[in-house]
DNA sequence: CGACTAGTTGAACGGAATCAATAGAGGTGG
DNA sequence: CCACCTCTATTGATTCCGTTCAACTAGTCG
């Protein structure tokens, strides 16, 4: 495998939320991943299905999503680089929500077999895993409380400098400008608010100077003051090395 | 201990949600355990704090809370007999939550160093554990779409038929008349809601003849209503078996 | 009995949704 | 190359769900 395989994505993704060794690298590397390609708004898993496979997102944005009996979408939370969204199905035969691209998107597949007998052979994957769902819930649980407890202005800075920090720790953003090719549709249900509205708290936020967009690309101006603006604290995340 | 000792309450909580065998049965039954009573609105756990203990709910209703920088609170969870609200201590170090008694409530302490030479030792257990945090997980999920894209009577229904299912599972309910001795105010923070609004909405499932309450309880007195009213699935709870 | 907490009610306000229309960007095919 | 189509972003006007403010009631406890 080249130098920046699926696998290296993965293992940089570990390495910044746990301490793993040579020996756990050394495995992690020889796992099979099959990559593949998706477009935006394509559905990788859905509910109700019981996959064999988990990914890892190599490239691209994903979300989980839930739909609700009247047929709104929610995003209940984004997966960048290194990223495994549904590690949960190693344990949860049944999927509760679907996993779509929110850009076009390159993945790779891991089988639920392979992972487990890795699990039972290196506790300290198995322990990095786990940890990994455990900062998934984290942010769910701070999705939770954005959503149900801050305006909308607030509450869109906050998931911007939630995107930033989430990209930046696997070093997909250089200083503060993300390339995050995202429609405000999908910022609209992730946020539990319309697109109209998405747009005209966009441009307060750019008004204020603490944000720029030149097409898909979103620059932190003024990163102090857009985590002023978002009630931002890095704290949930659980990165071993916040980048400030 | 006696018959229904505090582990007990545990084990058969583990059992709704995993398949355990005699052998883990009796390593479980013999955790150090210590029991101590709270009353109503005490945090348990706060935001920030470094635990070496975990805690098992054994009577009364928890909650995960956060706060936003406006002083605003959020209740991200409820937890019920059995469930271990703050197992993600064990490998998160950091709390990012608060847990507090939403009623007056019993709990039990367990030191992580005693659960983490159980997961070592116990794969069965450890796998059990990792599956409670899943579905603790899927909860979170359930909670951002219904606070992100459900309106506050949907949103109100779909709360209370989950406290009822989970309660109904570990033995808490007969029938489907629960005793609930939560606040309006404590239902709003768990919805997004103002205390007012809770208020109203109680009073519409009320009026529309599905719930019935008296003091501190709660009955469905349609259940198949109240669901429909809720927009309720209980695929996300991830119950071996589901009442109905 | 007074003080506190929880629940209830009414009126007015406001944040965000909805509806509707327009503009721009990218892609496709004749 | 341009006409056409679709998707996304933008803007304005109106509506409405839920908040806020402010009483008031009822139960509970010291």
């Amino acid at each position: 495998m080249s130098p920046t395989s699926s696998s290296d994505v993965l293992i940089r993704k570990l390495q910044t939320i746990s301490d793993i060794r040579e020996a756990e690298i050394r495995v992690l590397k020889n796992i099979p991943i099959q990559e593949k390609d998706f477009l935006v708004n394509h559905d990788l898993v859905r509910e109700g299905d019981q996959p064999v496979y988990s990914f890892v997102v190599l490239e691209g944005l994903i979300g989980s999503t839930k739909y609700t009996g009247e047929g709104k979408r929610q995003i209940t939370s984004f997966f960048v680089a290194g990223d495994i969204p549904d590690l949960h199905g190693l344990h949860l035969s049944v999927m509760d929500c679907n996993f779509s691209t929110l850009t076009p998107a390159r993945v790779g597949f891991i089988r639920h077999d392979a992972l487990r007998s890795i699990c039972d052979q290196h506790p300290r994957i198995a322990a990095a895993f786990w940890r990994s769902t455990l900062i998934d819930a984290a942010i769910y649980r701070e999705w939770v409380t954005n959503v149900g407890r801050r305006e909308a202005y607030t509450r869109m800075a906050h998931i911007l400098c939630e995107l930033i920090c989430r990209m930046r720790s696997v070093g997909r953003i250089e200083d503060h400008v993300a390339d995050i090719p995202i429609t405000q549709a999908a910022l609209g249900d992730a946020l539990g608010l319309s697109t109209v509205h998405v747009n005209r708290m966009l441009q307060e936020l750019r008004r204020e100077g603490l944000i720029a967009t030149t097409g898909s690309r979103v620059h932190a101006r003024d990163w102090a003051g857009l985590t002023r603006a978002g009630d931002f604290d890095t704290t949930y995340l659980h990165q071993k090395n916040p980048a400030d």
